[in-house]
DNA sequence: GTCTATATGGCGATAGAC
DNA sequence: GTCTATCGCCATATAGAC
């Protein structure tokens, strides 16, 4: 089946909506500026969405429900821990790659309305409990010196998602504005975390 | 000198917004909000502030020259380069106790108005380059395993913000919105942290 | 300096023609 | 379905009395 470039109107305001929502979040955006992005005038936004609350909120499950395509198997499947952890920090340091405004987004609106993101991101699925597990297990077989599982987690998701949310920060005051040398730093940063969670997590 | 309670006009202004700014940045705050927190009307704002950017700026001046007590002394000292990176992080930690809407403020304003938030941060003082070239100096003496210095301070200190920028998410996830939970894993996060860096970078 | 009242502009949302 | 025109509100900002 040939791909057929859908641009009804609908598919039109829901990129272009995405596209100023995850830059400017909910409080910078207005939806003159996604009618503009979209070409077509405000109206046809509050005929097809009703209000900017409920356009918002189309968008957020969109970007949720493709977001995060499930690592779940392979992290259940029967490989070593290294490998494992390898994998998700390269799947989730190459899906901030593609969506790098992805982490100030989240953080600015989880700390907006906690309530609908939280309820959202775990009715799409979002739950770090399995994952715990498999830390606890390994621990429990002495691949990993005795922490707080939950600090593994956390660690390697916030070391994946830092240089994404201070990328303006970090641009300017450690690599004089050279965005080339960003881009390969966050490229990078798919074996380097990795090298610097295994370090400290595995028992030499 | 007995510690006299200033409460002439401005300064209560000034409290006033840095509190609702800090929480929630300068698109989601309302004037009127500012000015209910300092128990004025809206015009006395404007009398001293003349605009609602003005008055941003100076609050994000004002935080920044009383947010980050020199620690430059300290780290050019000559202790071991553990207790260095110890005693910073658990400066920077306490620091974040006590103004935990800081990071997820500065990560927002900075994705913004970059321009205004660097040369801000820059004209305070805040200059990476002495830090790394202790580290640099100790991987040349052999201390530090061989890597790109930069990610050491860079993962270091997302290391430390992460929890707080995301607090609302980790919270419910990985807390069950036990906020004393939450609060005793930030505190010892200055222990955690301090750990998870050094396991990663000495040479064992 | 501080207040009330009001101007001014922008934004979300709607009405109504086509 | 799509447009133009406009409403109504809210936020910043100002005018002017005290």
């Amino acid at each position: 089946m040939s791909k057929i470039k859908k641009d009804n109107t609908e598919e039109r305001i829901l990129d272009a909506a995405q596209s100023v929502f995850i830059q400017k979040g909910m409080d910078g955006t207005r939806m003159q500026e996604i009618a503009d992005t979209a070409g077509i005038n405000k109206a046809l936004l509050h005929y097809y969405f009703r209000t900017k609350q409920k356009l918002f909120e189309a968008i957020f499950k969109k970007i949720f429900s493709g977001a995060f395509p499930s690592i779940k198997d392979f992290l259940l499947s029967d490989t070593p821990i290294e490998e494992k952890l390898e994998v998700f920090i390269e799947r989730y340091i190459d899906l901030l790659l593609k969506n790098p405004f992805l982490p100030i987004f989240i953080l600015k609106e989880i700390n907006r309305d906690p309530d609908f993101m939280i309820m959202t991101l775990k009715s799409g699925g979002v739950n770090p409990s399995e994952i715990l597990d498999i830390f606890e297990e390994e621990m429990h077989k002495g691949n990993l010196r005795k922490m707080e599982v939950r600090e593994i987690l956390i660690n390697t998701i916030g070391l994946c998602i830092f240089p994404f949310a201070a990328k303006p920060l970090l641009l300017n005051l450690f690599f004089e504005n050279d965005k080339n040398a960003y881009k390969q730093f966050l490229v990078n940063r798919k074996t380097t975390v990795k090298d610097f969670v295994l370090n400290s997590i595995l028992i030499k």
